[in-house]
DNA sequence: GTCTATAAAAGGATAGAC
DNA sequence: GTCTATCCTTTTATAGAC
């Protein structure tokens, strides 16, 4: 029963920016596990160790909370591709590593069910699912546009639209397993099924794209 | 004020079948439109203009109305890929035939709006998730893999893996039109768009399966 | 800033009349 | 089978003490 505990559970008397931090974690923990409408304040204030008031004492209210944790956490995928750009590496292997990266993420609980709240929620929050739009998937493909836009000019391929091409790219990549994890159907994919799924994209748009 | 009326809306004095049916409509409806959990049972009795002890007297309960709305509305996606198969036709053709009404029906708002649920609520309904899946697009995955790998068979292609190319294909198809509808961003994609991305995924699976 | 206690409203489900 | 009226729980949000 000691006066401090630093943990995310319990906050008394520690400073208000890391009450408010137990919040925010608790609030994505319950948030992405039970979706906006079913999400309780309580259960958030009970799993962030603090009282309701005090939830609503730095947050106001629920939506405004909710918008706080899907906000600024664009997912940081694929810091790699601006690396990529200008390399000397393989095409093949450079792809690989994007494909991989992204699948990698996109496959994770927390990616997943991020996504499916802000799915569920978008057309009652429209400017946060343009954000997060706009924050993740958007910068994914304009990324790697800019990579394939690269190639196109260093003669290694052939990419008339760099951007449909990233996108389909990326689509061929989720396919099936994205859909599936999304879902919640079947058990997870092995990671010899990812790294199957990232060879066969990769094969494809090698082959789309082969300068004549 | 007449005493019949046989609209979605009025059911009363009309037969049970026909009220079963304007509640049935109204709940798709509100459910698509509002998600399952702020869909309330007083806005679905209203809508179909009934009341509530009417909905319940058909379904019990609140779960077992939204399995009726989504069970059993198995998207009737393809039922041209089964005549496809042995067709005498361009692969060129009959691929962006299936493309084309593939997209057309994924890009419909109605569908948007049963995938965004069924999203949205696959933790609570995992089996209404996983019948989604299997009626949806496992169907589609597999219809399209049964015509790849008879292509493969009469020598107009070589797809050694053709669920997983099936698979790429469709995926490769939503590239980041799907994504833009599902979370409501930015206007509709005009015809011209779809039809380059049904053209574009159509030449990236020749190209990657062209007989060598 | 934080807590306890409470107000105020909404929604799922049921009872009983016709 | 259908309607009106009601119960009971849950939930957002606020008041007031420390």
């Amino acid at each position: 029963m000691g006066t401090r505990q630093a943990t995310a559970k319990r906050a008394r008397g520690a400073d208000p920016a890391a009450t408010r931090e137990a919040i925010l974690a608790a609030a994505t923990q319950v948030f992405l596990e039970s979706g906006y409408g079913a999400a309780s304040m309580d259960a958030i204030a009970q799993a962030a160790g603090v009282s309701k008031q005090t939830v609503y004492a730095h947050f106001g209210a629920k939506d405004a909370l909710f918008g706080a944790i899907i906000h600024g956490r664009a997912d940081r995928i694929l810091a790699l591709i601006p690396g990529a750009l200008g390399a000397v590496r393989d095409p093949a292997a450079t792809l690989t590593d994007i494909g991989r990266s992204y699948l990698d993420l996109l496959l994770t609980p927390e990616t997943l069910a991020r996504f499916r709240v802000v799915v569920a929620e978008c057309m009652r929050f429209p400017e946060l699912a343009a954000a997060f739009h706009r924050e993740g998937p958007e910068r994914a493909v304009t990324a790697l546009a800019a990579y394939l836009a690269d190639l196109d000019r260093r003669g290694a391929l052939s990419v008339a639209e760099p951007a449909l091409a990233a996108a389909q790219f990326f689509g061929a990549l989720r396919g099936d397993l994205f859909l599936r994890r999304l879902l919640g159907v079947g058990p997870p994919p092995t990671a010899a099924a990812v790294a199957a799924a990232v060879a066969a994209a990769v094969r494809t748009v090698l082959a789309a794209h082969r300068r004549d």
